[in-house]
DNA sequence: CAGCCGTGGGT
DNA sequence: TACCCAAGGCT
């Protein structure tokens, strides 16, 4: 008999929290502008790729470019992925735009599709991106699971539980007349009150039923995730003239799709790139990705006969290259 | 499944 | 400084 007892103690608790976290998201959500006026499909899934991974104060403006730029998918499909990966430049994990450029093609002119299979089908959407978009714009009952809801579940269920299991406990909450509301307001406390380090406890609407709050150390949940960061020297040169800056298309998935200065990693990477070029070491730049910690050296040179020079605010330029070009137009001055 | 993919802010 | 980690997805 204990073991349903247990399960009912359980699912009364979780109908408990529901009412209390929406009712604290009334109260405390912040005037983000999808709040404050309706926007579209379209534009609902436009902030959810670009907040993927990305803080809000970062996302928003970048949000509020590429929805009036593109206020449909079709607007988009007719411009050119170096024009998205313009207005994109700076936000970082730039396979999104590329990926957004391939699904407004994907549509060819159709509308956006309303289900969560559906939308998971577009490339750059996954699972949680599909959820957020089917429970908020089209209202489907689906519960999303991002880094906010792994920590609010690990916490009120006070264990380390696997992706799955955390989507199967968001699912188990949900509330099912208002799923756009109640995936907004997981990921809201998150956010705002049961933060990675020193969460607000005595502001939680569901500490009372939140073992993690009870153990004292609400912090241990849930595990961090291990990042080793290798270090990496690289060279860069920067090829100047009246006309502009050397400037070529990166491809790969490093930083593809956004032009560059020439770039290498390793001494023979090195010696080809400044081959039959006469160089002045300039400086060195530092620039940190997730895993790995770029050192660069940075050198100066004219141009060959043959180089092309660019307006370096022309294309798209990762902030990488635009501390680069910063470091030679410092360098630069000090000459003048 | 684990490693990879940017950038910026907080501690 | 070094590390964490953000409305994740792809391979």
């Amino acid at each position: 008999m204990a073991p349903s007892v247990a399960i009912a103690i359980t699912r009364h608790s979780s109908a408990v929290n529901m009412r209390a976290l929406l009712e604290w998201f009334k109260e405390n959500a912040r005037p983000l502008p999808w709040r404050i006026s309706k926007v579209t499909p379209w534009e609902s899934l436009l902030a959810e790729v670009i907040l993927q991974q990305t803080r809000m104060e970062t996302g928003l403006p970048y949000w509020e470019r590429i929805r009036a730029a593109y206020p449909t998918p079709a607007d988009l499909a007719k411009d050119s992925e170096e024009n998205l990966l313009r207005l994109w430049q700076g936000c970082g994990y730039y396979a999104r735009a590329r990926n957004l450029y391939k699904l407004a093609h994907t549509l060819d002119g159709a509308e956006l599709p309303t289900t969560y299979e559906s939308l998971l089908e577009l490339p750059g959407i996954g699972p949680y991106t599909a959820a957020a978009v089917a429970s908020m714009a089209f209202g489907e009952p689906v519960a999303c699971a991002d880094g906010n809801v792994r920590r609010v579940i690990s916490r009120l269920r006070g264990e380390h539980l696997t992706d799955s299991e955390i989507l199967r406990e968001a699912t188990t909450l949900l509330d099912h007349q208002q799923p756009g509301d109640w995936n907004q307001a997981m990921m809201e406390l998150g956010s705002l009150v049961c933060t990675p380090r020193n969460p607000s406890c005595e502001q939680c609407p569901v500490s009372p039923e939140c073992l993690a709050f009870h153990t004292g150390n609400p912090e241990q949940w849930p595990l961090r995730r291990s990042t080793k960061q290798t270090h990496i020297h690289a060279t860069a040169l920067v090829v100047s003239g009246e006309d502009g800056i050397l400037l070529k298309a990166r491809d790969g998935r490093v930083l593809g799709g956004l032009w560059g200065v020439p770039y290498a990693e390793g001494d023979a990477d090195t010696q080809t790139l400044l081959r039959g070029r006469t160089a002045e070491k300039i400086g060195k730049v530092r620039h940190d990705f997730t895993h790995k910690r770029l050192e660069i050296t940075v050198y100066s040179s004219p141009p060959e006969d043959d180089d092309i020079l660019l307006n370096p605010d022309s294309v798209p330029l990762a902030t990488l290259d635009r501390k680069v070009l910063a470091l030679h137009k410092g360098h630069q001055g000090e000459q003048s």
